[in-house]
DNA sequence: CCTAATTAGTCAACATGACTGACATAAATT
DNA sequence: AATTTATGTCAGTCATGTTGACTAATTAGG
């Protein structure tokens, strides 16, 4: 190839390098508006992802919570105690078995997951709002195809529970998670 | 509406919520792989993302990549340091302002750069495979948009650098975040 | 019933990568 | 000559992750 001139190849892995920087950025900004309303209780971005997994499948136990955020557990005790402290999630002994600790929000955790969450979602609308209906989909297909088998199933369970793709139960909100361990 | 049925409404905000895990999950494994080889040579993601900006715009001044970073001079001179100090990165005065450093990968640099890379641009590849080319330029617009305006230009600049046309949309959603000091 | 396994919590120490604030230096600009 | 700019550096703090060791309560199994 003549000096000066680009391949195809090279253009391909230039447009794929963009995406790379795409990502980085996307990331970002998708995180930073919530961050901002976290800062001003003085709470991160781990204590998010706890309330998070916490009221959208309430009744979580410890260990399901390490499994998701794949964590150590020491890690997650601090932000789980702050967050227990603070008055926005509840800790309660499992029925059956009581060594569990079963994971609730409480009303003020309720609502500033469901804060946190009008503000993530509505800047997901708008996105898919910029594109059409079908491409919507492959969007979604496209950031599956980029997570790893191994947590594919967590998130097809999500996905699953929102009606999206395979054919599924047409009720459970976080309910009736019956654990594959 | 019927007992034990769901609005609409109600099932949408699910739907976006799969998505809000979705993207953290898919952010989460697409740097997995890379952090795993940063790890080996004892790097972290934060120096990842200063090899890879200077690697792939050599030349770039300290300013530069604090501005695209974001973070201050203080984090940056850490990492930045030991990149310089293991032989990743060379640092040059400015030929027409000598008192900027201009930044260059070194060899080694390059190819860790380029393995990083090829980790990363694999996966985006594999998945944009797996969904239908005109849907393809609709997942990264999506990407796109849920990037804040801040950060467009220098998004659309990589992607434009990269040949990439991003039709322009009627963005509204994201407020600016940025820091600017 | 007693022992072993499970679930969770805790203490201590440490690493990384952010932050603030103050100050230093060299070079360019006015 | 004085000021501004680009960069570097010292010092301390914070958030969030890690290992490893140990305790306590409870359940499960021989």
């Amino acid at each position: 190839m003549a000096a000066g001139e680009s391949s195809p190849v090279d253009a391909d892995i230039q447009r794929l390098t963009a995406v790379v920087e795409l990502i980085f950025f996307a990331y970002r900004d998708f995180t930073g508006e919530a961050d901002a309303v976290l800062k001003k209780f003085d709470f991160g971005r781990a204590h998010h992802r706890v309330l998070h997994f916490v009221t959208w499948r309430p009744g979580l136990r410890v260990a399901d919570l390490l499994e998701i955020l794949k964590i150590t557990k020491q890690s997650l005790a601090r932000v789980l105690k702050q967050l227990v402290d603070r008055g926005f999630i509840l800790q309660e002994a499992g029925e059956a078995d009581r060594r569990e600790r079963r994971l609730y929000p409480t009303a003020a955790g309720r609502r500033l997951a469901e804060q946190l969450r009008a503000l993530q979602t509505r800047r997901i609308a708008g996105a898919l709002g910029e594109i059409e209906p079908p491409a919507q989909a492959a969007a979604l297909q496209f950031l599956l195809a980029l997570t790893t088998s191994v947590n594919r199933s967590a998130v097809e369970q999500s996905l699953a529970n929102a009606g999206i793709g395979v054919p599924e139960p047409a009720n459970a909100i976080g309910r009736d998670r019956s654990r594959t361990k």
